[in-house]
RNA sequence: GGGAGCGUGCCGGAAUUGGUAGACGGACUCGACUCAAAAUCGAGCGCCUUCGGGCAUGUGGGUUCAAGUCCCACCGCUCCCA
């Protein structure tokens, strides 16, 4: 049962292997020496190999293992092909689980999380990970949120950090604001699940908007990122070219509305299809939008305080959700087409957010689907202006024409291609002073307040008189307060603590109240990779040299879950910090991974949806729930407590140790695809370090260096066999570790070899040849089993650690053949197979294939009409 | 609705400048060893077959001497945007 005591008792002449000794004893050894410490001074070129780091939960989690394995395999790979290799880790050690197992257990925030960080610390030492600790860093700690702060104040300082009044996301779990991109397409908060809803507040934003095209042409720069990821960034900065058009009010100036009489007014809007302006039948603004009250009449004025009301109670999300009707009222002001001089109602409706754009839009119900809708439910109008060819039915079908088309019932462009018209209309309302062409973006500012305690504190200070005010870079870091009392109620913990929060202005010195926000903690995340090619710095948070050392990242892992979120705002970061002067990189990380999610088995009755936990089902063959006796679905799943399919990696460790731990969660799936925890699985990769051990057990007897040494010359069919097999693993592996990188396959690779020399009689072998297959063996597996392999290198008498020995070479002439096997087809199927020189021209091959038995079994004799001969392949005959 | 990706044995997955489909592993079956079991070792393992071969990479077409791979249409799943 328990596989790492189990192997035969049956005697004590063949070693045994137990990993759990063997990996203790080899990772204090490294550490004593000091082996993964960065090569800061070499002329190697330098190789920047990260994973995404962690929040310090306190428990490492399968998916952690597969991502820092994955980077440590590249690490390891890069150091052994003669790079400078950075691989340092850290933690995102601000956040919410330490404030709320603070109230919860009135524990200090900060003790806890240096309690969880020791404690993961110490379970990422157990997988062998080739990080240099010397580097790390917490988030949380004020010799980095100190340089956080700073790099804060650079924004602010050349305006890209910013205070507003403005429509912000409130998650009322969490009792805090988020970033649009916190919130998901169902409108629920990415921390907490909870419905957002919608506050006027006053809160510091990023201006990420400055740089919404670099972000989206620099997409095309990386080239090493998975395209999915960068479709969805350039999804998210969603441009839209377009033209904004002013609508001038028609209503003359003695007209009386609710509280004032309307001078002059006019109404932007904002479309990306000018080229349908004729087909206006309204105009919509945003509920909110500041000119409604100025424009609602006495009539109206009820209905519109009611609607404003209901909307008040929707997020973003319901209200331009496809599937709700469309719901608005007039205000009983109208506007005049500047076009073709039509009068057109003003409406307000939910579905326009005064976020976007202008916060206003003409409605255009035959060529925009929301448009139609709103213009049945309100009985407004529908007027077709460009046609092609199904146009007019669709829209009788209450469906828009979105498609291009013809222009029609558009006066003088009548007949112009849509395409062509959307210029040519926006060129015409430019020079007659009502339309200017336009580039916008979905993406908004980075909401960066949030109203907690464990977060990096917002360096200002609020003067009555001086407005807000850096608080000067001597000064920093502004520390939390220690050893508060938490409730959790009653707003921002940090506005309760009045010796903190009063302070005298920087400026002027008269009393003021620090900013008793604190950063959103992916502001925290957004420059820690550059930290860690200075970590000690004491005078900046990076030197600039540090920088163009180590930066970009070279390969960067990590989750999918971050396709928008980190990366988005880590890129915008490193180029507004390459804007301030501060580096020189515009992008900061080249290669991207995505490793897929570990699932585990889970099962689950398919009448309850409830989940029952494996311990509980007695034939996994035949699952049943035991207490209704119902067959249960079998799925895969992400590892998660309520589905009682979670597999602790310490509990893994422990039985096999971390060499099949990684072995295993290499080889099971490619790395950006789930990975499906099976424990059948494990046990079978753990048999083959068992196997590898004992070769190396069996071969050790004939092999007691692994140094090169001269090759005889004599070799047999079996040396020949084993040394082909060692160079096609060479090269296979190789070529794996390059570009995609593909750690399933290479792993099979080490497997193909171990059989190879598995199925030789390793006794006839030339001991030249066993010697050099071993040393290749095991330097290729050194990557993926560091402890087995070093254990291996050294009882085979290597000297110094296989981790600082070079990747085996590839000698091209060890994969010559003979004679090779040469595939036989007639018209395409595959009917026989020949042994030929390997050096047979095409004519030769021809005319060895005409002459074959196969060839005359089906060709009857005749001639083929065609031979197609792809040397070294195969030759097809077609009759 | 728009975009991206995927679909291969019982299972995870190999193979894409078009060139022997199913590498490698798991599960399973049989055999050796054993009092027995585990471990280990050996053999088998897509489907059908009249043993000649035939059919097979979601479905249906197409291009080609040759298609998992390229093209068209469709079906299904996943993700992103609406």
């Amino acid at each position: 049962m328990n596989a790492a005591s189990s192997p035969s008792d049956n005697g004590a002449q063949p070693s045994r292997y137990e990993p759990t000794a063997l990996e203790g004893r080899w990772q204090s050894h490294w550490r004593s020496v000091g082996l993964d410490g960065t090569d800061e001074n070499s002329s190697k070129p330098a190789f920047y190999a990260l994973s995404m780091f962690p929040y310090p939960s306190g428990s490492l989690h399968m998916g952690h293992v597969r991502n820092y394995v994955i980077t440590d395999v590249i690490a390891r790979v890069q150091r052994m092909r003669g790079h400078a290799v950075l691989h340092p880790m850290g933690w995102d050690a601000f956040g919410l689980p330490a404030e709320n197992a603070a109230i919860e257990r009135n524990v200090d925030p900060g003790d806890w999380t240096d309690h969880n960080i020791s404690q993961m610390r110490a379970q990422l030492d157990k997988l062998g990970l080739s990080i240099d600790w010397d580097r790390e860093q917490a988030t949380c700690h004020g010799d980095y949120y100190r340089w956080t702060q700073w790099l804060f104040l650079e924004l602010f300082d050349g305006g890209l950090a910013y205070r507003k009044n403005a429509t912000v996301n409130w998650d009322p779990i969490d009792q805090t604001v988020l970033a649009n991109e916190q919130v998901d397409a169902d409108g629920r908060s990415w921390r907490s699940g909870a419905l957002v809803e919608q506050r006027q507040l006053n809160q510091w934003f990023l201006r990420i908007t400055d740089y919404a095209q670099a972000l989206l042409d620099d997409l095309d720069k990386l080239q090493g990122w998975p395209e999915r990821v960068r479709t969805m960034q350039a999804n998210w900065i969603g441009r839209s070219e377009g033209a904004e058009i002013t609508f001038q009010v028609k209503e003359s100036t003695d007209q009386t509305t609710t509280d004032q009489t309307i001078t002059d007014q006019t109404i932007n809007v904002f479309t990306t299809r000018p080229d349908t302006l004729a087909g206006a039948s309204y105009v919509v603004l945003a509920p909110e939008h500041a000119l409604v009250d100025g424009l609602t009449t006495s009539e109206q004025a009820d209905a519109v305080r009611l609607f404003r009301q209901e909307v008040g109670r929707l997020s973003a999300i319901e209200r331009t959700s496809d599937d709700r009707p469309k719901r608005g009222v007039p205000i009983g002001t109208h506007v005049t087409n500047p076009l073709n001089g039509e009068t057109l109602p003003i409406w307000i409706a939910d579905y326009v957010l005064a976020e976007y754009g202008t916060g206003a839009v003409m409605g255009v119900p035959a060529h925009d689907q929301r448009d139609i809708q709103f213009a049945r439910t309100n009985a407004l109008p529908i007027q077709q202006v460009i046609d092609g060819d199904g146009a007019s039915e669709a829209i009788a079908n209450g469906n828009a024409w979105t498609e291009a088309g013809t222009l029609v019932n558009s006066g003088s462009f009548d007949g112009t291609p849509s395409a062509e018209a959307k210029a040519s209309i926006t060129e015409h309302g430019e020079s007659a002073g009502w339309a200017r062409s336009k580039v916008t973006y979905r993406l908004r500012d980075w909401l960066i307040s949030r109203q907690r305690y464990w977060g990096c504190p917002i360096p200002i200070v609020h003067c009555p008189d001086c407005g807000a005010v850096a608080v000067p870079r001597d000064q920093l870091p502004v520390e939390l307060p220690r050893g508060i009392d938490l409730s959790g109620k009653g707003g921002s913990p940090l506005g309760q603590q009045s010796d903190w929060v009063n302070v005298p202005c920087p400026n002027c010195g008269k009393p003021a109240k620090r900013e008793t926000d604190t950063m959103d903690t992916f502001m925290c995340s957004s420059w820690y990779y550059l930290r860690f090619a200075d970590p000690h710095n004491n005078a900046l948070p990076f030197s600039k040299e540090a920088i163009n050392r180590w930066l970009p990242v070279k390969q960067y892992v990590g989750g999918i879950e971050h396709a928008i979120l980190h990366l988005l705002y880590a890129r915008f970061f490193t180029k507004a910090l390459k804007d301030r002067g501060l580096i020189d990189v515009d992008e900061p990380f080249e290669q991207l991974l995505t490793q897929g999610m570990v699932q585990g088995v889970t099962y689950r009755n398919p009448e309850t949806g409830k989940y029952v936990a494996p311990v509980d089902v007695s034939d996994p063959e035949n699952p049943r729930d035991p207490s209704t006796g119902a067959p249960l679905d079998v799925l895969f799943e992400k590892m998660s407590k309520s589905k009682y399919n979670g597999v602790d990696p310490a509990a893994v460790i422990d039985r096999y140790g971390a060499d099949t731990a990684r072995m295993f969660i290499l080889f099971k799936a490619p790395p950006e695809k789930d990975l499906e925890w099976d424990d059948a699985d494990v046990e079978g990769q753990f048999r083959f370090l068992q196997r590898l051990w004992r070769l190396v057990d069996a071969a050790s007897v004939k092999v007691n260096t692994v140094d090169p040494i001269d090759r005889g010359v004599n070799l047999s069919d079996a040396d020949g066999g084993v040394r082909r097999a060692l160079h096609l693993a060479i090269e296979a592996i190789s070529e794996d570790l390059n570009g995609e990188i593909q750690l399933n396959t290479a792993i099979s690779e080490l497997m193909k070899l171990s059989n190879a020399i598995n199925a030789a009689d390793i006794h006839a072998l030339h001991p030249a040849v066993l010697q050099e297959a071993l040393s290749g063996l095991i330097r290729l597996l050194a990557p993926f089993a560091p402890h087995l392999a070093e254990e291996f290198w050294s009882r085979l008498g290597g000297t110094g650690s296989v981790h600082q020995q070079p990747w085996p070479e590839l000698d091209p002439t060890a994969l010559v053949l003979d004679s090779v096997e040469l595939v036989i087809q007639v018209k395409g199927k595959v009917r026989g197979k020949l042994q030929v020189p390997a050096n047979a021209d095409k004519t030769e091959l021809e005319q060895l294939a005409l002459a074959s038995d196969v060839a005359k079994k089906w060709l009857n004799g005749a001639a083929p009409k065609r031979v197609i001969v792809v040397p070294g392949k195969l030759v097809n005959l077609v009759p």
